[in-house]
DNA sequence: CTGAAAGCGCTTACAG
DNA sequence: CTGAAAGCGCTTACAG
């Protein structure tokens, strides 16, 4: 390639890295060259040597592909990385502590500026260790115990409070609830929010109707498939997360059951096939995309200016209240008084 | 990290890389100095020194991470990649084509030992120069115009048209087909399909009636409200692909219309929440855990035997019959008449 | 303005 | 069995 354009490779390199003091007609030659000779520098080569530089690669560390939700935020992310000219590199570690480790270690050595994280517990040490060696890391969904970290989330405690709220105000008392994994701290955030409802209309918490396994499909088909097993079921399910929400659906409709008459539903996490669900779904809707686009955000930030403070990013979420908590049968009721 | 052991840095790299010819306990030595630094080689420079040494990673090109016939098929390489001691970057470029390339760069030049691929169309030039360049690829979806590469997908014809026969035996003869972006090749061969099984029973091919646009949400809602509108609207859609279908069944219940009375539906991919919709969807199902599968069997083939015949696994589809084409108000008539 | 040289952190023939 | 040395493809002070 040097040789090519007749210069040192010292002099290719300054007119990649547009280096001011090369002359004109140097530049010329060098940059026909590359045209000719269709060159791209060695990025492997270009990051042994230069590490300050930066290669505009983010890293994302996504617990389940599978989940409706990161999708959204994943598109958040990516949209925005591209817009700032840089690439985001997914790695999808299904939940397990060990593929984490790994795609951290893959992720870290390869390439990326940053990372953006949903961590597997609060105490995660494998970002905790990226934090101390100095990574910028931007956390989204979950934040990290005792930890400083950009964190971008949803008011969890609140989206859950609101949907039992919503429950409870059409006349469930007894109201059961299959949360996600109990090693995620959204999963206790939600916990907490069905207590405060539940407290603050002084219904009893009954354990028996709170149940929780695993965050995944199959788990709320099986609790769900419990709960009604119950001599004494609950009128109204609130769901954990979409997956949860799609497992108790299964259950319900396989058994003939006809929702809201004899079970109502509502689901943590809105999709955008709510509306085409039997019947539609009400659901807690957190905004993803948002939280993907504000978490990218921070993370250039982050890497910009590396000793700004930490900043945590709570949004919204928001009630969609649709068909299948009994909104549906009241509207019914109404009709047939007319 | 050698200091600590008291030995040669070749001595450690011979360790890492667990040459037998090692003193045994020159190697507990360095092994105990890895351990109490917790060091672990940069791989960023392994790769810069031995470029044939394999990084265990393969890139991932998704041409759409919000489809989730996609996320099927990203589990499947991913577990198959997994249980062989390997990772997947995955890359997900929306179906730009400056995206693709983007990543292209990126992944070819930080780590990965092959690709699997959905290219963005069949004449795609810069999987076609990877391919040139000697990286070991497989395409899934879609194959490459004029290249021999290896290929998993499916028998998309077949698909297409054992959905439209149905149609036509459950009594359709005026069936729409909101077809994917046109520039994919499986959108072809799906519209071959239809137009197989519509010739096939003298049925007309009317193009007014045969749109299409791009494949995602928007596209199947828009497209399907025209075909509504249509003065002599036809009697069944058959949507090309899972988002397509999505938007339609949106545009569908935004209208109040009864599926599958006021017009029936059939889509192509099948979802795991088809049973969940209003009313469970008759779908074209195409294996995609199978085709990640066996995708991420055949790189790993062509990784260790870079001359092995080209491959070609064509899968089935199956037609997962549920109630949005008919079968439903067959099932009630039967009832009535009982 | 440009080149020669050092060095990023490894691996691997080559000596010994 | 182990170390010294070369070299992977770059970047960047340092000379000139």
């Amino acid at each position: 390639m040097a040789d090519m354009a007749g210069v040192s490779v010292a002099t290719v390199s300054r007119v990649l890295n547009s280096d001011e003091v090369v002359k004109y007609e140097t530049k010329i030659k060098v940059m026909n060259a590359i045209k000719k000779l269709d060159y791209s520098p060695n990025r492997v080569a270009q990051r042994l040597r230069a590490t300050k530089k930066s290669s505009k690669i983010f890293g994302l560390l996504i617990p389940d592909i599978q989940n409706p939700f990161y999708v959204d935020v994943i598109r958040g992310i990516e949209n925005y990385a591209y817009a700032n000219n840089s690439a985001v590199v997914i790695g999808n570690f299904s939940q397990e502590v060990k593929k984490e480790k790994l795609y951290i270690d893959i992720l870290k050595s390869e390439a990326v500026d940053g990372f953006i994280v949903a961590p597997s517990n609060e105490k995660d040490v494998y970002i905790k260790d990226l934090i101390k060696e100095g990574f910028p890391i931007v956390c989204i969904d979950r934040g990290l115990k005792d930890t400083e970290v950009d964190l971008v989330k949803v008011d969890n405690q609140r989206g859950a409070f609101n949907a039992i709220e919503h429950l409870i105000k059409l006349g469930h008392t007894r109201i059961g609830f299959v949360t996600g994994n109990k090693l995620i701290p959204t999963t206790l955030e939600r916990l907490a929010g069905y207590e405060e409802a539940m407290k603050k209309y002084n219904l009893p918490l009954d354990p028996e109707i709170i149940v929780g396994k695993k965050s995944d499909y199959e788990s709320g088909a099986e609790l769900t498939a419990y709960l009604l097993d119950l001599p004494n079921p609950p009128t109204a399910i609130f769901t954990g997360n979409n997956l949860l929400t799609l497992g108790a659906l299964e259950t319900i409709h396989s058994r003939g059951l006809n929702i809201p008459v004899d079970v109502a539903i509502i689901g943590f996490d809105d999709v955008y096939w709510s509306t085409s669900l039997n019947p539609p779904l009400t659901a807690v809707k957190q905004p993803g995309y948002e939280i993907g686009r504000r978490s990218c955000e921070l993370l250039i930030q982050r890497i910009q200016a590396s000793d700004r403070p930490v900043a945590s990013i709570i949004l919204k979420t928001e009630l969609m209240i649709r068909k299948s908590c009994g909104a549906q049968s009241k509207e019914v009721k109404k009709t047939d008084s007319e």
